[in-house]
DNA sequence: ATGTAC
């Protein structure tokens, strides 16, 4: 694949073939070595209908279901564009939650391993059923997908602060329970507020250092400060909904006489029947996912204020695999566009009217996990990027599971863990060694190209004092 | 990511 470098942290894929759009992917260098494969995604990815400005990369870009992870694409509603699973991922509403603490590390120190004990056993995760909350039936399950973090807060699972600093306010309005099949909703009723497994988590971490003073301060974070980082997605609900809908397309998208380079790439025109079908599951299961991190920093809570005496409140919840139909400046004009971000997170700019008012000036938050042993990052949006307001998601993988899990034992890394001062909870030692980090790119360097490349600024860098995985 | 395949 040809690349043009066209600044430090930016280069261009330029159009061959059926591409209807060029390729950007922003990276350094160095990142780009590991994003090689990915890129004839990119570029396949380019070709979408309606597909509009570039199919863009993220720093973190690696391979993924047709769409790489770490993939924006958008496209003109209006102009016949498409939306596509492949390009939400499976685990739509996959995304982060952080809280901060009322105290210090210091002060933690002596209750930490009481916490992480507790947060052991009442914090659900692995493979399978599972969850804090059982639903009353059918009915239940359908108020969750359509009301969100909102009804998990109606019910007491939370306080209304917590939605003003959630994307969407908790909960998006065009949720369509009729189109999340039976299958789906029988996967999902056991498994409201679960972490599910692989590179999902719930860490207590310390803020290491504020870049951003007064950014920092507005979304309510100081420097030695203990917080909790909860990531985790829709399981087995948004997979079931992304497997319905990737067939039912690739069964119709020869109606609307679309040909894609890669069957994982199915679609259809926003405006049709199937495409209305899927934004509105897909909206469900955004809810879903969002009640589910309600209900996991609910469970968190209850633990700090029993064990530590101590308080989270909502810093922010946003997720980094979603579709969204939102309205951007396209070659002079306003124009509706379905915008695909998978495994990237939306970074809206300082003054944006989505943003709440307590945060407008500033911009919107973007909450960057990390891998276990490593940092994460608290980054904001910024005026004048490219990609549709988006940034990265996080490290990206750059080696399988199975040879992560050959070049280290579970035990080997849950020592080194504890010897480095970060308490492990693990729910299986194999699962641990699974995500080892480095099996991850360096996160930090990933943080620094997306901000070379002008798609966000740091406000704070976290540490992990303990982690709770699947 | 995922009752790790229909």
């Amino acid at each position: 694949m040809e690349l043009v470098a066209q600044g430090p942290y930016r280069f261009g894929i330029e159009r061959h073939g059926p591409m209807r759009v060029p390729g950007v992917v922003f990276a350094s260098r160095e990142l780009l070595r590991d994003a090689r494969q990915s890129l004839e995604q990119v570029a396949n990815v380019a070709t979408l209908p309606g597909i509009v400005g570039a199919s863009y990369a993220m720093p973190d870009i690696h391979w993924g279901y047709g769409f790489p992870i770490g993939g924006v694409a958008a496209t003109d509603v209006a102009a016949g564009g498409v939306v596509s699973p492949g390009g939400v991922g499976f685990d739509i509403s996959c995304g982060v939650r952080l809280l901060a603490a009322d105290c210090d590390a210091q002060q933690l120190a002596a209750a930490l391993p009481d916490v992480m004990d507790d947060l052991d056993r009442v914090i659900p995760r692995g493979a399978g059923p599972g969850g804090v909350w059982h639903p009353r039936g059918e009915g239940e399950l359908e108020r969750i997908l359509e009301g969100g973090a909102r009804y998990a807060v109606e019910r007491g699972y939370g306080e209304e602060r917590d939605l003003t600093r959630c994307e969407d306010g908790g909960a998006v309005a065009d949720a369509d329970v009729s189109q999340v099949s039976a299958r789906a909703r029988e996967r999902g009723l056991g498994q409201v507020g679960s972490l599910g497994s692989a590179n999902h988590f719930l860490e207590v971490q310390q803020v290491a250092q504020v870049r951003d003073a007064a950014a920092a301060e507005a979304f309510g974070i100081r420097e030695g400060q203990v917080c909790v980082m909860i990531h985790c997605g829709s399981r087995g609900l948004g997979h079931q909904i992304c497997t319905d809908h990737v067939r039912a397309m690739d069964q119709a998208m020869a109606r609307y006489g679309i040909t894609v380079p890669d069957r994982q790439l199915a679609c259809t025109p926003v405006d049709s029947p199937e495409g209305r079908a899927y934004l509105g599951a897909m909206a469900a299961a955004a809810n879903y996912g969002r009640a589910n991190r309600q209900l996991l920093a609910h469970a968190a809570r209850q633990v700090f204020r029993r064990a530590a005496g101590a308080r989270l409140t909502l810093v922010y919840d946003v997720s980094h695999n979603l579709a969204k139909i939102e309205t951007h400046q396209v070659d002079g004009d306003r124009r509706r566009l379905c915008v695909h971000r998978k495994g990237a997170t939306r970074a809206f700019p300082p003054g944006h009217p989505e943003l709440p008012p307590d945060l407008r000036e500033f911009g919107q938050p973007v909450l960057i996990p990390g891998t276990m042993g490593t940092a994460s990052y608290v980054l904001v949006g910024v005026a004048g990027g490219d990609a549709f307001f988006s940034t990265c998601h996080g490290a990206g993988r750059v080696m399988s599971r199975h040879r992560a899990a050959r070049a280290v034992t579970g035990a080997e890394l849950r020592d080194r863990l504890e010897r480095a001062g970060t308490a492990v909870r693990p729910l299986s030692l194999r699962g641990l060694a699974e995500e080892a980090p480095e099996a991850y790119k360096d996160v930090d360097a990933v943080v620094a190209a997306s901000e070379g490349a002008g798609l966000c600024r740091g406000v704070a860098r976290l540490v992990p004092l303990g982690v709770v995985k699947g």
